[in-house]
DNA sequence: ATGAAAGCGCTAACAA
DNA sequence: TTGTTAGCGCTTTCAT
């Protein structure tokens, strides 16, 4: 089967090729009737213009990336609706790179990315992402990065992210109302500059009540296969705390898990908070407290800047981080208790 | 900053360009010295080359397009994560776009999809796609398609699903065992292929077991707001069921919901079974009866099935369809009861 | 209002 | 073993 290229419509129409590429980008150079003509001849024989040609001759790709650890996680798959919600209406595409949390293959993706394959990139990076050079990278060939969710800090490079600090702190002090008197804090994040700032915010939360911090109370998993086993341990231990926040949605299954087979009830001996965005946390046995992190407009407000900086150039003058506000939504599993 | 390309390469080594195209694909042609050289020099100007100039001179983009309805969804996220261990190796690349069960934005999606921007597609149609030109369009391209999960039977393509059909006879014996008297099925897709299947496996469960089926016992809840009302409804009519199976997870939690808020217990009232792939279902309250899918693995079938249809042309003789078997996976809310 | 010519960066056929 | 030439399909001067 031919392939209908402008070549092909040119000849057909006794036209230059020019002519057609003008016409069909509507050009006011092209008058009406011959702008028609093209119109219906690239209609009738389906013509789409070759986007590897287009891009080679423009250098745009509209093309952007998206690199991020794990999509079977509500949180992400959220973000990437909220980008695809932008980027579909202003006609760019989407490519996805999973991490799996493994530096290495992110170094390599974008190795590999920044062949003029993308026009700009939107990144949350591993837990174990240490160095900043091969994002550094791609800036120097010009293409615009935004950071989401897990950024990096000192990186001069615009970045969304939810008010981490503010809603552990807000989860700590729910905790304190609750009547709880030793509040733990699980990660499985140690370096991530999001646990930092959860685990700071519940930090100042109870200074600020003038509760005397306990490390003991930090649990760090930072390995996935003893994630159980960490929480069970502590759970069972004298010095077992009688509130928890989960700084990510995952430990919420090991936590429930550990209190089912320790015996400990839900809210009477532990009250649970996570950081969460799973709807099913309302139907959990007992439904579970969460901060609800606005996932989906943090997708859209990272797209939007990513979008924008790849519009008229230097106009770099963005403010560097922009900052959506999670929700406490509290449930059973903080539910007062008489005891 | 200067741009790196072959020509570059060619003229600091006084070579020619097409001697660095090959000596970079370690072509038999160059000699040894050669490619070293071009390889350091590569490598120290960190060249990577274009890819849109190379895409259009082989016709090939090493991109694949994944088309579904949502990924905010964890059987549809792990069906990626299969996509991605294969095609990762394979050096591919993948391009996402997302329905959200638009019939018309898909046929908008494959419409601007076939211009050469990809090598081939993996799609699963929305619940409302009920013609299949737009598909076919992309094959007379030569553009092969691989359907997963939801498909289109009549159309001569490779194929990868579950064992809908068995899966769903399994689940209705398993209530049967369990002494359900009165089994109901819920869907919210009328029409795709899969939601057919667990139906007739339904069926056919219970007239293999001599029970009359009632027609008002297969709840169809097509309009997204109304599902919840209409199995509360159900819920609580005279005729309600005392075991349900979900068709699609979707539907758990308003099940949930609706026992919870009509005072039904399961599984003492209702036992409940769903199609899931949510690792909560183990810590709902009670615990849920799922048919776990396979999704991880049809993601990876299909992705094999399209990247060997990629390689050397017409070896199309593959089988029709592929079908991976799910798993019912027993927990509480169909535990047996004394009534 | 239309067209000729050049070239984006690469690779493939063909020479040398 | 290396180089010359041409061209993928498109857009962009710059003419006409």
């Amino acid at each position: 089967m031919e392939n209908i290229t402008i070549k092909v419509l040119a000849s057909r129409l006794n036209l230059s090729a020019t002519t057609i590429s003008k016409a069909l980008k509507d050009s006011y150079e092209i008058s009406e009737p011959t702008k028609q003509r093209v119109r219906a001849l690239a209609a009738e024989l389906n013509y789409t213009p070759n986007t590897y040609a287009r891009s080679l001759r423009t250098r745009k790709s509209e093309t952007i990336a998206v690199v991020l650890p794990e999509i079977a996680d509500h949180f992400f798959a959220l973000v990437i609706n909220g980008i695809e919600s932008v980027v579909r209406e202003m006609g760019y595409h989407v490519l996805i790179y999973l991490t799996h949390e493994d530096y290495e293959r992110e170094k390599e993706i974008l190795q590999y990315i920044k062949n003029g394959r993308i026009d700009g990139l939107l990144i949350s990076i591993t837990k174990n992402t240490i160095t900043s050079d091969h994002i550094a990278q791609l800036e120097q060939e010009n293409i615009p990065v935004i950071f989401f969710d897990r950024i990096i800090e000192q990186l001069q490079v615009p970045k969304v992210v939810t008010n981490d600090f503010e809603s552990s702190y807000q989860a700590t002090e729910h905790l304190l109302n609750c009547g709880c008197k030793k509040i733990g804090v699980c990660t499985i994040f140690a370096d991530l500059e999001l646990s930092k700032q959860r685990i700071m915010g519940y930090k100042q939360a109870l200074k600020d009540n003038h509760i005397t911090i306990d490390v003991d109370q930090v649990l760090c998993c930072t390995e996935d296969d003893k994630t159980y086993d960490q929480i069970y341990h502590k759970l069972q231990s004298v010095n077992r705390p009688d509130g928890l926040i989960a700084i990510v949605d995952k430990l919420t299954l090991p936590i429930y898990q550990a209190c089912e087979n320790s015996g400990l009830r839900i809210p009477e001996d532990l009250k649970v908070i996570s950081f969460s965005n799973n709807p099913s946390a309302s139907i959990l046995n007992p439904s579970l407290t969460t901060i609800s992190q606005p996932a989906f407009l943090i997708g859209q407000a990272a797209a939007r800047l990513l979008i924008n900086s790849l519009g008229p150039k230097y106009e770099q003058v963005q403010q560097d981080i922009t900052i959506i506000p999670s929700e406490l939504i509290i449930r059973t599993s903080t539910s007062l208790t008489n005891r």
